[in-house]
DNA sequence: CGCTTTTTGCTGCAGTGCAACATGAAACTT
DNA sequence: AAGTTTCATGTTGCACTGCAGCAAAAAGCG
């Protein structure tokens, strides 16, 4: 498929939610990283909203059986961020599901929309270009730098 | 002076702090907002720290005589950000004296050194036209982007 | 001076995030 | 298979973030 950046509103979510957790099952596989129920469990409440959740929104969708502490799910959160399969917004206080499988290093552009409150990720090749320029040229050694552009996504332009 | 991104360890303390706080009153005065104690003082203890600093690190440094509660910080906060004398530092969930007289609507990119803490603020035209083009290319329009890079300031990197 | 607007104080609360310790489950060793 | 180590989760508790809602005080204005 191309890639939409921003997921139409009427797309198929069944496929593209065990899309995501077939690779995350993949990924944990190569790296020998267990994808335990409860990392499962917090991945796919972020995969069926595709939107940012805070900690405690999370909670609320796990099934109430067996409500989990805060702590638990944020040492969820943590090893799935470890594992790229989770992107913290740092805007928002908030996590998303990562639907991309871009490598390791390379940078992230987040994209927000605040009508929908979708997430779009795009490569960040030629910002972070201007970016590592404009920092060295003032001496700073840059790491990799947070980027979130907030704005309107095309579906909800559209309407 | 060159207004020097980071400023240097030894460099005049009161000085750049009092040319900051006149700078404040002067924005205030044209704009016919009350620069009150309150604001002043959380203003000042941003300006003193040069590093940012959470809603309760400012209540700790205010004088201890009339401790403020949060919401009375937050609101000097929000007054302070408002009129473009604070910014907030969001991947730190803490808020550093704004030292340039940067025009209001520009794109400033935060440089944050993870050594001394401190955190320096240069211009971000060329990143924002990529950031723009890149947006636009996926059908998104971009309002303004929250830059912030860590790394390692000059002077740090120096030592 | 009275009136309005702004600012600050006060109480309370929901959300964020993690430390410290205890328990349980899985993997590895011999 | 029993024991040991490692990892994951549960439990308690707490500090910080951020703000709502209302009351009191201060500043500006006719």
């Amino acid at each position: 498929m191309s890639p939409a950046i921003f997921p139409a509103p009427d797309h198929d979510h069944e496929r593209c939610t065990s899309a995501a957790i077939a690779h995350a099952e993949a990924q944990c596989a190569t790296r020998a990283q267990r994808l335990t129920p409860m990392r499962r469990q917090v991945l796919e409440a972020l995969l069926t909203s595709h939107q940012p959740l805070g900690a405690y929104e999370i909670i609320d969708r796990l099934q109430q059986k067996n409500r989990p502490a805060p702590i638990t799910v944020y040492r969820a959160l943590e090893f799935l961020r470890e594992n790229g399969l989770v992107h913290r917004i740092e805007s928002r206080n908030a996590f998303v599901a990562c639907v991309h499988n871009h490598g390791g290093g390379d940078l992230v552009i987040f994209l927000i929309c605040e009508r929908c409150g979708a997430v779009g990720e795009v490569p960040g090749g030629a910002a972070a270009e201007a970016l590592k320029a404009s920092s060295r040229a003032v001496g700073f050694s840059p790491n990799s730098p947070l980027i979130e552009v907030p704005g309107i996504c095309a579906h909800c332009r559209a309407r």
